[in-house]
DNA sequence: GAGTTTGAAACT
DNA sequence: CAGTTTCAAACTC
């Protein structure tokens, strides 16, 4: 297997996964579906395509797709960490394929994504960008990012990380503590967690999810270019007045702000404070950690490692975590998905995981402890110790039961 | 469900 | 690096 593992995007990364649930989902996607077209999709490790990674350009002609769908067939037959992945059936026939859209209130379940044009390749697609697969719930079309076009996802992957190393990374550093003050402070304190970038909405006022750190359950901060800020997690101009609760809007009265703003906070807050659970989980909250239920994409291969079940997780920074057929894996720390997506308690999964990490990983998620304060950046797929971290996750993958079916 | 709006990502 | 275009999600009707 190769991961790609990853977490989270930014976008994401503010959406975050569960954990646990990613790794369930790809877990299942990889087995499930599969049962159909195992050969065809897999997870080979160690796959090295003639034009592999390295040359890869996004769009690859049918052919080379075919080419290389062989050749990753064939060796998806060796790859040893199948085995890893639990089987679980079914995860996605209840979900026919179905439009991303979601309806409100509906449970974001996972990712899924409705690319048309984009071929899943580009980060434009949530899921590519989240670091997984794309799976039947998805409604993309001609979509590249399946474990079967491995090579072509990875070679994307490494021009997109070339442009900006840290596209991949999470868009949202949550600090450890953030879980708690979310909903206690939530307005006005922003807190622990800012977007990496800013955002720069000019319409939007940071009140939609247009906004990436509205939809990553963050205030705006300094970095920001926003206009007319109302983040009701936090808004720029608090931010930059930092201690003081300015009350002062730039531009429109408050209180409309503040009076909506709390009512919509107070939902939000609900929402987010699974998210916010799920921060408390180290896990989630730490950018690194989601790679480990990301089945591990191929970055191993092409660079002649050898694949290891864990492997993926070494991956730069991708979390590739096969998931056929479930649903989409989310690693990311925040987003919507990991409020919907999170059914399992947090603990558990950390729980399994534990059982199978290795004293040696890098970054401890298990523990309750352990937080991550800034989160890896670009480097992740670099570090050594990181890898050997994941890999010990990515083995406890196998064990890992579903936590929650969903759909 | 179709169409519009929005802002990130990609491109020039 | 700035401006423009493309894209898909979020949103509205």
């Amino acid at each position: 297997m190769r991961n790609w593992c990853l977490l989270s995007p930014g976008r994401d990364s503010s959406r975050c996964i569960l954990p646990g649930i990613g790794l369930h989902l790809n877990a299942l996607a990889i087995n499930s579906k599969d049962s159909k077209k195992i050969k065809h999709e897999t997870f080979s490790s160690s796959i090295t395509l003639p034009g592999s990674a390295a040359s890869f350009h996004s769009r690859t002609t049918d052919r080379e797709l075919d080419e290389s769908l062989t050749l990753v067939s064939t060796e998806r037959d060796n790859d040893p960490n199948e085995n890893v992945v639990p089987l679980v059936e079914d995860f996605n026939q209840t979900s026919p394929k179905k439009k991303r859209r979601r309806l409100e209130g509906e449970p974001e379940a996972c990712k899924r994504c409705n690319c048309k044009k984009s071929k899943c390749l580009k980060l434009y697609c949530e899921c590519f960008a989240a670091g997984v697969y794309c799976i039947e719930p998805c409604a993309c079309q001609d979509c590249f990012n399946k474990p079967i076009h491995e090579d072509t996802v990875l070679a994307t992957r490494k021009q997109i990380e070339s442009r900006n190393p840290l596209a991949f990374a999470p868009k949202v550093i949550r600090s450890s503590e953030s879980a708690p003050e979310i909903r206690d402070e939530s307005i006005k304190t922003p807190a622990s967690a800012r977007h990496k970038r800013g955002c720069n909405c000019k319409k939007s006022t940071c009140l939609k999810k247009y906004c990436e750190c509205y939809q990553g359950g963050v205030g705006c901060s300094i970095n920001c270019r926003c206009e007319g800020c109302k983040n009701v997690f936090g808004r720029k101009d608090d931010f930059l007045n930092s201690g003081s609760a300015s009350m002062e809007m730039e531009d429109e009265p408050e209180d409309e702000t503040e009076a909506s703003v709390k009512n919509g906070v107070d939902k939000i807050l609900q929402k987010t404070e699974i998210q916010n659970n799920d921060e408390q989980n180290p896990n989630s909250a730490l950018p690194t950690t989601p790679l480990r239920f990301y089945r591990p994409l191929v970055q191993f291969s092409s660079k002649g490692k050898p694949p290891r079940s864990f492997l993926g997780i070494g991956s730069s920074s991708g979390l590739y975590t096969g998931h056929r057929h479930g649903k989409p894996n989310i690693l990311r720390p925040q987003s919507k998905f990991e409020k919907q997506c999170q059914n399992a308690p947090d603990d558990d999964i950390p729980e399994i995981l534990r059982e199978n990490h290795s004293p040696s990983s890098g970054i401890k998620t298990s523990s309750p402890n352990s937080k991550r304060v800034s989160p890896p950046q670009s480097n992740w797929g670099s570090s050594p110790g990181r890898r050997s971290g994941r890999k010990l996750i990515l083995q406890s993958i196998p064990s890992f039961p579903s936590l929650t079916p969903q759909h």
